[in-house]
Formats: C-alpha cells, structure tokens, sequence
DNA sequence: GCTTGATTGTATGCTTCACTAACAAATAGG
DNA sequence: CCTATTTGTTAGTGAAGCATACAATCAAGC
C-alpha cells in the first residue's frame, strides 16, 4: 500500500499522524524486525544470539570490563546482563574475575572456546552486514549509523 | 567511547568491521530498543503495546481487514497475530466475523472501546513521535524513514 | 465429484529478553 | 560508625517470535 504513503501526513482534525506509515517508530520496528530475523537465519548454526554476540564482542574489545558497565553500554539493565553472562559462562565463552580494587565489580574475560566463537560469528556479522547494506551507498550508512546514533545515545 | 567509532573500520586481518560500533545491524538494535523503552514508558498508562497499538491501528484503517493480512502488514507470523488479536478481542477492543466468501478468514473489527482505546493511543504516539523526531530536521525524518522502509520493505 | 495441495485459523509449548522486586556484599561519604 | 549507593544475584512476570500439529476451508486438476 504505498498509497497510505502518499496521503497526507495530518488526519482530518488536523493534528497527529493520520497513517501507520508516517510514523517513525513503526519504520524503526519493522526495520528492526526484518534485521532480526535475517541474523536469526544467519547464526542459525552457530546458536547464538544478537545479545550473545554482542557480548562476546564487547567482551573481546575491553577484556575485564565490569558486567555493569557491559550492561550500560549494550542497554541491558542488570538482571538481563546477568542471565546473558551466565550463559556464555555455562557455555564456556567467558569466565568472571573478582575485581581486585572493587569486590563488588565481577570482571569478564572470553576463554579460548569464546574466542573462537567470536571469530566464527564474526564471518558470520560480514555477511549479515553485507545483506543490510547492499540497499545503501557508503554515504547513506554513514549517515543511517549517525541518525540512528543520534537516538540511542 | 567516541574513540571506538573513530578507529579504522577493518582489522588487522584486513576484513571485517574491528569495532562494534562500526556495525549497522548493532545501532538498529539499540536505537529500537531505545525507542521500545521510551514507547513502553509513555504507554505504561494505557496499558497497551507496540503490536496492540499498530494493530488497533491498521484495523481502523483497513476494516474488515483478515488477520492474515495484518500478519502480513506487520511483519507477525499467524501464531504471533492470533495472540495479539485474541487478546485484543477479550478486551472487547474489536470483535471477528467469519469472513462469508471465504470461510476460512476472520475479518477484523474495531468496537467502540477499540476506537476510544486508539483515540487515546494516538495522542501518546504524536508525544513519542515528538521524543524521537526531536533530534532529526524534517528533512532527516523524510530520509530516515525511506532508508527504515528500504530494510523492511 | 473427488482428490490433492495450499491457505487460514487455532492451540500448545519453547525460547529470548526486558522488567520488577527483593536481598546480600562491597564501597563511598558524611 | 552509620547511611546511601553500587553491583551482583535470584526469582518471577510478561511480551513476543517461532515451530509444530491439527482442523476447516478453498482452489485446481483429473
């Protein structure tokens, strides 16, 4: 229906979006589901998940960062933290450290099987971003990656 | 971390984004759960969701609409779409007819409590749209919404 | 008219994940 | 020392996606 697209964005009292398609968070939903459902396909095999590879991830890049501060820069709150990092710990992709200077801090470290792990969804992360960005020039992911910073931030 | 963006976007190994926040399908996810966030906040009140809203939504604008056709416009499976709907329905927000060319579908209807429900909805989107489209010129909407409709389409 | 296959709805169960609430341990500041 | 904050942990709730299985209906070909 690119037709609701092309109707007038003001209802007839003359305020509000008067179609679903004008309005932006639906576009962000729908994206995002689409997304989604692609990177479910892709990890498929590997059996990790959106949050898991982003912990790895992160993990990877700043090795004994706290759990909370994982947390805050992935946007879980702590419970959710909790129960992504006791998973990759049962799978053996992580190992938590008392911090010395912080006991309250546990600080997270990939073991050798999470490392390679990552590698492995790494390949899979360049094909999965490969399909999303097929549809932009450079230019326009530069600018959806700062838009959507703009947001999340 | 500004710093991470800013790090050249391949690795060492010549391949690969280096750094997550290099990575499209990474600021869709956070920026949808951003957005889901503040949507939840806004709709704590009324008691409704993302889905039951863009359901309430779509049947007011296409009447009659079967369910698998809101499936198929909101990106659901029909297990997903029937939950949302039975629910909607034990509310008394709309009401199914069988269809009577094809006795398979169910047609979709909104009661009056469904209209009045997304009367209500809809002066809580414009003040959640006016969250999000806050940091965006009108121009930027424009283009952030065909590039989102690029991925969902 | 009958069989076959596709579509639609329904019911059940599993999984991810966000959130709340409560609690314990450690820390920081007065 | 006392209090408030931070961090981690546990348990429970709820939305939502997905798979599966089944029944009813419809469409197409013989």
């Amino acid at each position: 229906m690119t037709q609701s697209a092309l109707i007038e964005s003001k209802n007839a009292a003359g305020h509000g979006p008067a179609s679903l398609d004008s309005v932006l968070g639906f576009h962000i939903r729908l994206a995002h589901g689409a997304v989604y459902r692609h990177f479910t396909e892709t990890f498929a095999a590997l059996g990790l998940t959106q949050k898991q590879v982003s912990t790895l991830w992160l993990v990877a890049e700043m090795p004994g960062i706290a759990q909370s501060e994982l947390g805050n820069r992935l946007r879980m709150d702590r419970a959710t933290a909790m129960s992504i990092v006791s998973r990759m710990q049962e799978r053996d992709f992580l190992w938590r450290e008392r911090c010395p200077s912080d006991g309250r801090k546990q600080l997270l470290h990939l073991t050798d099987a999470g490392k390679k792990a990552l590698e492995e969804a790494k390949a899979c992360i360049e094909e999965h971003e490969r399909w999303l960005k097929s549809r932009f020039t450079p230019d326009e992911v530069k600018k959806l990656v700062e838009m959507l910073a703009r947001i999340h931030e």
